[in-house]
DNA sequence: TCCACTTACACATTTGAATCGT
DNA sequence: AACGATTCAAATGTGTAAGTGG
């Protein structure tokens, strides 16, 4: 799954890249995800066991190797820690919606000779379906059934570690939609549903092989939720200070309230008049005059307005026309609203032009008063309701090493002091991805490439030429998308149809504690302390269990499991393989709870399903719940939970990279059926792990033995029935390699070993970049 | 009637081409 | 002819309001 197949020679037809690469079409998008019984279960649980954070890995743990050194700093966190602090919301088209706030994060910790990718995904954070009451979100009744997985490739992808330290990385270009069916391939959400990015550092150390590591960041301030419509007027009111491209609504813009009221009055005017005049005479313009509205402001707006229309009028009055107001308002800025806005806007530019080097000084600035500004807002934000009650906020990067347990105060600190760049980020590993992962039987992933900015220069270089890809299983390509598949993790999509089987709201709550809590929280952890004890250490938020994941080399070979002991995380690359994806992908039907339950760890232990449980769901819902957990000021609240809030802090911006080196063949992994993540549980042929471990994103890179050495801890803790000590070196086989499947034209812009992703067969292409999708499918 | 969603609208920003001057 | 700066128009992004459908 890590490892991802390219074809440079294109020799892939369109048809076969579909096949390839979509599996909505496979997955019917509306099938409940529940069955009844696990439905009940689902809605019996507090959503925050729902979705527990990912744990944040210690700094201790990261920095064991030069890899684990990875770090990403989100830039723009003050920003999106004001935004949280009310409850973010984003808006989701049919057409294709931005984010704003955008991610705008920087990298540091990577071999600038290596080359890496850069995904964004957007995973569910828990399986409930959210509505704005009484000011605040509430969780109302399940979530809808999980969407194809897509995962966008950052357009830069891939590109030295030399080339993403060197700027500011942006995935503004990234669009989000709730067109089940679209073929723009925007990253598919539903509305009214909550989300948490993620962002993925896979290791390429060519064109063909994905993965010599993966680390995978969570920024807990970065949780929303999907509308169509703004819910909350705060968040209207902070987007519009805060977007450039609404500066037109802000109250000195052409479009604010005022202006937009006067324009009202001016066209209810011309209605009038047109109708008066239908009956009076044509040329008679002092009529018109006079009917216009007069009072305040809004008068001089509209008596320079109608002035120009009046000789149209006579002559053939255009209500629509209005445009002279306009000019007479004098624009201001302001607030608060402008300093993110600016560090936005540099943002945008650097981007966009990946040539154009980030002025440092200024965003600093930026960055510092808008901290500034967070820090005085937060605390109180959080002091009130926050808008992302239920789910514990797991802390992000640095702060959570420091201080295991937390206090709820914590949250309430406003941080100031803290510097985006000083919090450790959530580091998720590619478990967390996987755990999230339950899902996979559902999902597709798909991998969104946009075309990289006209002024990168500094695009990445290409890397390999050759199509000979290392590995062999070319043919494996489905597998791809499996191991990467980003959402696979989140709950909601995986659930597994048995319902008698279906792990209990027990299982649930027990693996996201797990996973999520922090250390050192309070969590429940009764079932969930079983997972690891690590967990409760800093490292806790770690995706630990992903990491180990796997090891297997028989992955590689495509055979049935090699280690099911193994630490989940393996497993989970196992069981999404590409072929065996099909497995892996639970039917449609299975209810999202099932799924994260599964995936995490049950795979490690196919004779303790019922401790494997546990590390199922965290994994699987882990990442997402984490953010939750995060933000103390998030306005999302969830129902009462049974579960104390880990406290998080919410400052932590950095999440701090999980290397893990993953690698997860596919075919090998999975077992030929895709066994429901519950009865997986059970099923002690097809160990647990293996779809718990179906990290969304498991690149296929090659599983180093050695990774897995430096992070025992992790994999180890992640299940329970494992041993805590370091898993044998044997059980976790190097991964093998999993070549990307390159499928049509390149973009010019791009290397020849990479074009292929960009240019999409399925037409995926925009104005700003093509989109590649790819999608697990299932091998039978 | 309520709610969620879609669409049209107006404005602002971004981007690229065209134009002009050196 | 080449290069850089400026201008313009189209494309795109944004939130709002009205309309639609369940």
């Amino acid at each position: 799954m890590l490892s991802m197949e390219m074809f440079p020679g294109l020799t892939l037809g369109p048809q076969r890249i579909g096949d390839c690469f979509y599996r909505e079409r496979e997955a019917p998008v509306h099938i409940p995800l529940f069955p009844p019984a696990c439905e009940a279960a689902a809605k019996a649980l507090p959503p925050r066991l729902l979705a527990p954070p990912p744990a944040p890995v210690s700094n201790e743990a990261a920095t064991t190797t030069p890899k684990d050194e990875v770090k990403m700093e989100l830039e723009n966190s003050s920003l999106w820690k004001q935004f949280s602090s009310v409850g973010t919301e984003m808006i989701i088209t049919k057409k294709g919606r931005r984010m704003f706030p955008g991610l705008k994060l920087k990298l540091s910790g990577l071999n600038p000779s290596l080359r890496y990718i850069l995904l964004l995904d957007i995973v569910p954070v828990d399986n409930s379906r959210y509505r704005f009451q009484g000011g605040g979100w509430q969780a109302v009744g399940a979530a809808e059934a999980r969407l194809p997985d897509r995962v966008f490739i950052h357009p830069d992808s891939p590109a030295t570690g030399a080339h993403w330290q060197s700027r500011t990385m942006s995935f503004h270009y990234a669009k989000l939609t709730n067109n089940t069916l679209d073929t723009q391939g925007h990253i598919i959400l539903h509305s009214l549903h909550r989300y948490q990015p993620r962002i993925h550092v896979i290791e390429a150390r060519d064109v063909l092989r994905w993965g010599g590591g993966q680390h995978s960041f969570v920024f807990p301030e970065t949780q929303f939720i999907t509308v169509t419509a703004y819910q909350n007027s705060k968040i209207t009111e902070l987007k519009i200070n805060s977007n450039p491209f609404a500066k037109g609504f802000r109250e000195d813009g052409m479009n604010s309230k005022k202006q937009r009221d006067a324009r009202q009055k001016r066209k209810i005017a011309v209605l009038t008049e047109t109708l008066d005049i239908v009956n009076c005479d044509p040329c008679d313009s002092t009529e018109l005059l006079q009917q216009a509205p007069v009072t305040g402001a809004d008068l001089q707006a509209l008596a320079l307005a109608s002035l120009p229309a009046l000789p149209e009028t006579s002559c053939g009055f255009r209500p629509g026309d209005t445009s002279y107001q306009d000019t007479l308002v004098p624009e201001q800025s302001l607030d608060l609203g402008q300093e993110f806005m600016a560090s936005q806007m540099s943002d945008i530019s650097i981007t966009l032009a990946s040539g154009i080097q980030e002025l440092p000084g200024s965003e600093r600035a930026n960055n510092t008063m808008a901290e500034a500004a967070y820090t005085s807002s937060f605390p109180a934000a959080q002091a009130s309701s926050s808008s992302f009650p239920s789910a514990p906020l797991p802390q992000s990067s640095s702060s959570f090493p420091s201080h295991p347990a937390s206090d709820p105060s914590d949250r309430s600190d406003p941080q100031p002091s803290i510097p985006p760049i000083n919090y450790p980020s959530l580091l998720s590993s590619s478990p967390a991805l996987s755990s999230t992962s339950n899902t996979p039987s559902l999902q597709q992933t798909s991998f969104t490439f946009p075309t990289p900015p006209p002024s990168s220069s500094t695009s990445p270089q290409p890397l390999l030429s050759s199509s000979s890809s290392p590995s062999s299983s070319s043919n494996n390509y489905h597998a791809v998308p499996d191991t990467i598949s980003p959402h696979t993790s989140t709950d909601a999509s995986f659930h597994a149809p048995s319902s008698t089987t279906c792990p209990s709201d027990l299982q649930d709550q027990v693996a996201v504690h797990s996973l999520l809590t922090q250390p050192g929280q309070q969590l429940q952890a009764g079932p969930l302390a079983t997972d690891s004890p690590s967990d409760q250490s800093s490292a806790a938020f770690m995706y630990q269990n992903i990491v180990p994941t796997n090891p297997s080399p028989t992955l590689s070979t495509a055979q049935p499991f090699p280690c099911q002991n193994q630490p989940p995380a393996p497993v989970l690359s196992c069981s999404l393989p590409m072929h065996a994806s099909s497995t892996s992908f639970a039917p449609p039907s299975i209810p999202p709870q099932m799924q994260n339950l599964p995936f995490s760890h049950v795979s490690p232990s196919p004779a303790h399903p019922a401790l494997h449980l546990p590390n199922l769901t965290h994994q699987a819902q882990a990442p997402s719940l984490a953010p939750a957990t995060a933000f103390p000021p998030s306005s999302f609240p969830y129902p009462p939970s049974t579960l104390p809030h880990p406290p998080f802090q919410p400052s932590s911006c950095l999440a701090v990279a999980s290397s893990f080196q993953q690698s997860v063949t596919p075919a090998a992994t999975l077992p030929p059926l895709a066994h429901n993540p519950c009865t997986s549980s059970s099923t002690p042929s097809y160990p647990a792990v293996e779809i718990g471990a179906v990290p969304p994103f498991n690149p296929a890179p090659p599983y180093r033995p050695e990774m897995v050495r430096h992070h025992p801890s992790l994999l180890p803790q992640l299940d329970p029935s494992l041993p805590p000590s370091a898993p044998n070196p044997a059980l976790y086989p190097t991964f093998k390699s999993y070549p990307l499947r390159l499928c049509q034209d390149p973009h010019p812009s791009l290397s020849i070993p990479f074009r292929h992703l960009y240019r999409q067969q399925h037409g995926h292409s925009l104005s700003q970049g093509s989109y590649l999708e790819m999608s697990t499918r299932p091998m039978f």
